[in-house]
DNA sequence: GCCGTACCGTACCGTACAGTACGGCACTTC
DNA sequence: GAAGTGCCGTACTGTACGGTACGGTACGGC
């Protein structure tokens, strides 16, 4: 029973903010593997298998099958860890490289398996709400980019190197001259990605041309 | 049998470059009705009893399910007709107006209820190949969107108007500041989406931030 | 040594759904 | 008006899968 989850989870090993006994990461691990393999269609007999585990188990834990999903998500949110920009001194060359390995660190996980196969999922789930992955797809990805960058991009406003009123604005066009058409093309199977010396390539114009638009003086 | 669909769908009304009949056009808005309302998860027996046809037909018809999805997808994308753009003289602020219009009209339609249960629906497809349902969107999308742009560009750079090498980069770079992340956002379901004014002013900036990276001369 | 607990493996249940079969009706063709 | 055809409605089949139940084992506490 889907509403039961929460307290089922309560018994045996205890989830709570993400942290998973070892063995739960284990069985998260298989669910993970399987995801990128078969994408959402994939049965809990196989996750048992594969985990080796019984699915009473998987029961147990994770309340259903939404349950087992969310937590690999957040599993998988968690191991990500985006470097925190540090505060240091920036002149106009450091901020576009700043910008720029920014651009291609987003543009390399966006374009990697696991993030396609989740981010896939979430839509997929999206409108069947009852479980948010959407919601925590988006924390862990749009929304923890942003987080990170703000602080950059007031650093620089701070600096007197770019001009900008709404750091969000500024932000999501940033946004959209890094990601441009890339993820969606690849949610949608547009096949080949783009490799780590377009993806280079694509990053560093992101961060020229943010420039050309926001920065001032010169 | 999947492989049979395409012979199957020779009996009966024919299907052929996207044609359907007045009531194969019925079943297929049946089904399109069945997406926006649930997704991906709805049985065949509800479209038959949806559309008051059998399920004998719909297979006679459409082969199996994935048929019935693909040729779905043809026919949402045979009645979306972009403007094309006719030829007539420009200048910087027409230019810019027309660029704001793509924008604007682009944007509504990623917002639209059908855009997003099709794209979601591609997406979810997307993994298990079968039917090229992402390349059918891609291509009514995307693509669609980059052939009507790139004309105007290219006379836009005869005119002297506007600068670039590589008109595919140069439309990518304006896919981006227009949609930025208003698509994956929609996507994931992080309602509520922009409405008519807020996509105006964005299709705007769009439009003029474009105008500022590949603009010449002024 | 005994008990409780956590877990594995497997068998089981109910149901939902893709796909098929078939009887019947309306309509066309000769 | 007989034969053929296209389609509707419905009943049926097979199966895959979510979720549950239960017997058996390993282990830690007392």
């Amino acid at each position: 029973m889907a509403v039961a989850a929460a307290a089922q989870a309560s018994q045996g090993e205890r989830i709570e903010g993400g942290e998973f006994s070892p063995r739960q990461r284990e069985v998260l691990d298989a669910v993970l593997a399987l995801m990128l393999a078969e994408g959402d269609s994939f049965s809990m007999a196989a996750v048992a298998s594969k985990a080796s585990c019984s699915k009473e188990t998987l029961y147990n834990w994770f309340g259903d099958r939404d349950g087992l999903l969310a937590a690999t998500v957040r599993w998988q949110a968690s191991k990500v860890r985006l470097p925190s920009p540090e505060r240091t001194d920036l002149d106009r060359s450091s901020l576009e490289a700043r910008l720029a390995d920014f651009a291609e660190s987003w543009l390399t996980v966006l374009t990697g398996e696991v993030s396609i196969a989740l981010n896939s999922l979430a839509v997929a789930h999206a409108k069947s709400a009852k479980s948010p992955l959407g919601k925590t797809v988006l924390d862990n990805g749009r929304f923890a980019i942003g987080r990170r960058m703000k602080p950059v991009l007031e650093m620089a406003r701070e600096a007197g190197l770019i001009g900008f009123d709404d750091t969000e604005e500024a932000f999501r066009t940033f946004f959209g001259l890094v990601v441009r058409d890339v993820q969606i093309r690849a949610l949608l199977g547009d096949w080949p990605l783009p490799g780590p010396q377009q993806i280079r390539r694509e990053a560093e114009a992101a961060a020229r041309q943010f420039l050309t638009l926001y920065g001032v003086g010169e």
